[in-house]
DNA sequence: CTTTGTGAAACTCTTCACAGCG
DNA sequence: CGCTGTGAAGAGTTTCACAAAG
């Protein structure tokens, strides 16, 4: 799936790992917020919602940030994090769909606190295009290649209906963009290279259903 | 984490099988809809984006549903997933907290459509009570447990700010929903027997950005 | 001859349990 | 003495490769 670069300093972090920092990240915030100088992996671990020897394990493929007896330092552990997921920089991120669930991502803080910028909204929808949202104005979709490369946009965010993703999608990579979050319902296809994430709404609900309906059946209630 | 119960119809079924089960139905309706009859494995497998063994495997946990040397029945296959994930019954949903968030997921077509049914929208601003979002009228959040237990409510989306998740889940769960999905970036405490499934917007524009360093890192590009 | 269904192998991820550091 | 960091065991998942069915 993701493209593996046996490099130097890829010392080769696992997926599942990858995908618990940001739950560490959100938890030490709390922490630092309250003051919290130092945190065991017991506490932090239960503060995110896992299992502690996990945590552990998790940190130590970043290395050796701990201190035996003590604990992690708070801040110290943000940023390193921070760091590994490449939090540090500022990635300039596009919007292309702006419905209901395109505005809800441009308003929602937790991008734009985290070392991500929205740079662009575009929408194909003439009704749509002028609108400001967030502190920015709507872009006609006409001008995604134009935005991606005189904003240096590395990252876009697909909100449209399902029926333009795939278009939307193979325009923003032949402009150069190499990672994308999916919210239409629809499997993308792309080149090897290019990272897609996505997100759908409706599968989570539909397991849930299916526990839902577990419980229903089983005799343990 | 999930409850596992062991029962006699429990056959098992694997949560990584489960979690892709909406995918296949997903690419299932597509074939329906342009009235393919049957479909191989591999050609299933590459519109649901996965392995073709992995689809086989996946497909043997609910039965023997193909046919050798011909392939799967697409309406039969789209009769037994929603079967197994509990889509031929009616769920009724409700969301709290109507801003942006909320409003795309009310008005967002793939709930309606497969056996899910909202039957409540709820904030705690007045400002909002009383809106009308597809079809339906906003309600105070004074009101969640009356409609809960009125309307027999058995999934809550939670879509508020963050401050206000843990409470409203509280609630919920006294007012007996045992599934929540949860878009509010908090971990919810809960207990025993309760599912919670989680949606974080920014956990994976943080995994693209990581991914997104590593190539910029990399000599292979 | 095509395609499913599935043991077995390979791989990944989680959890345990404790040596060893501070 | 408390807590991290980690080998080793265990659980879960994916992939292979092929026997058996149609």
């Amino acid at each position: 799936m993701t493209r593996r670069i046996p490099q130097a300093r890829d010392r080769g972090i696992p997926d599942a790992t990858v995908a618990r920092l940001p739950l560490y990240l959100r938890a030490l915030n709390g922490l630092a917020e309250r003051g919290t100088p130092t945190v065991s992996s017991e506490d932090l671990a239960a503060a995110a919602g896992v299992n502690s020897a996990k945590l552990r394990k998790d940190l130590s493929h970043l290395g050796s940030y701990g201190t035996r007896g003590v604990g992690y330092d708070v801040q110290y552990l943000i940023y390193q994090i921070s760091r590994e997921l490449g939090l540090t920089q500022d990635w300039a991120v596009a919007i292309v769909g702006v419905g209901n669930l395109g505005r809800a991502l441009a308003n929602y803080g937790g991008f734009v606190s985290r070392g991500f910028r929205i740079a662009g909204l575009l929408d194909g929808d003439p009704q749509v295009v002028g609108d400001r949202i967030a502190g920015l104005t709507v872009e006609h979709a006409d001008e995604l290649e134009t935005v991606i490369k005189r904003r240096g946009v590395s990252i876009v965010v697909i909100a449209t209906p399902a029926s333009a993703a795939q278009q939307v999608c193979d325009r923003v990579i032949e402009a150069g963009v190499t990672s994308i979050l999916n919210f239409a319902p629809v499997v993308l296809s792309v080149p090897d290279g290019v990272d897609v994430r996505k997100v759908d709404l409706s599968i989570e609900l539909q397991i849930l259903a299916f526990h839902e309906q577990r419980k229903a059946d089983g005799v343990v209630m």
